[in-house]
DNA sequence: TGTCAACATTTACGAGTGTCGATGTCTATG
DNA sequence: CATAGACATCGACACTCGTAAATGTTGACA
């Protein structure tokens, strides 16, 4: 879980999903990301192969151009981790 | 967005809110969250500051005791954040 | 007032992270 | 085959972060 919140806690990385989620169809491929942002080419990619690397985002190949689309799961997933438990009664001094 | 979820990002303060969350009462002090980890006091406190000074956490001190609570409202925020939006229609090329 | 215990702060250091420039890989096209 | 463009990888650097040892602060109590 750590590993999830730690890819997503940059700012860079934030608006990258928020680009990818609210793009045309769902998914954008590099070239437009890269113009979101005043940020070197390899830069936007280290990003996204972390994003990646966690889950977050799916990678598909299309002739010369590469695809990223939000797996709205991973994020479902997350928020209910997150969500308070409505406290289970038992009471252990550790977890 | 990205200060709460960087201070969430790390495995030690993760257990700390967990076992804040679900100790005796919903607040624990240090000495008793020291006793969980093997990490010098020092160490726990600065994640405790960095928790609370994100507002994921509440300090109350009684006596010589600081009892930390969890702000459940800060998390139940963060969750909705980061649940998916059921897509606009609006599409902007960056946001 | 002096002492002890619970936390916090300071300082320092090794490890990890974000960024860029240079270079590599792959695909389409002439 | 040669070239160009879209991405990825590599190497290097500055900066941040997690951790511990030493020290400071505060409240309880004899």
């Amino acid at each position: 879980m750590a590993p999830l919140l730690k890819a997503l806690a940059d700012p860079v990385r934030l608006r990258l999903m928020s680009i990818v989620a609210s793009h045309e169809g769902g998914e954008a491929c590099v070239c437009d990301l890269t113009d979101c942002f005043e940020l070197s080419q390899p830069t936007i990619s280290h990003h996204l192969k972390v994003l990646h690397a966690a889950g977050l985002l799916e990678r598909s190949k299309r002739g010369v151009w590469v695809y990223y689309r939000v797996r709205s799961m991973a994020l479902a997933d997350l928020a209910t981790l997150i969500t308070p438990t409505p406290q289970t009664g038992t009471t252990r001094s550790c977890s």
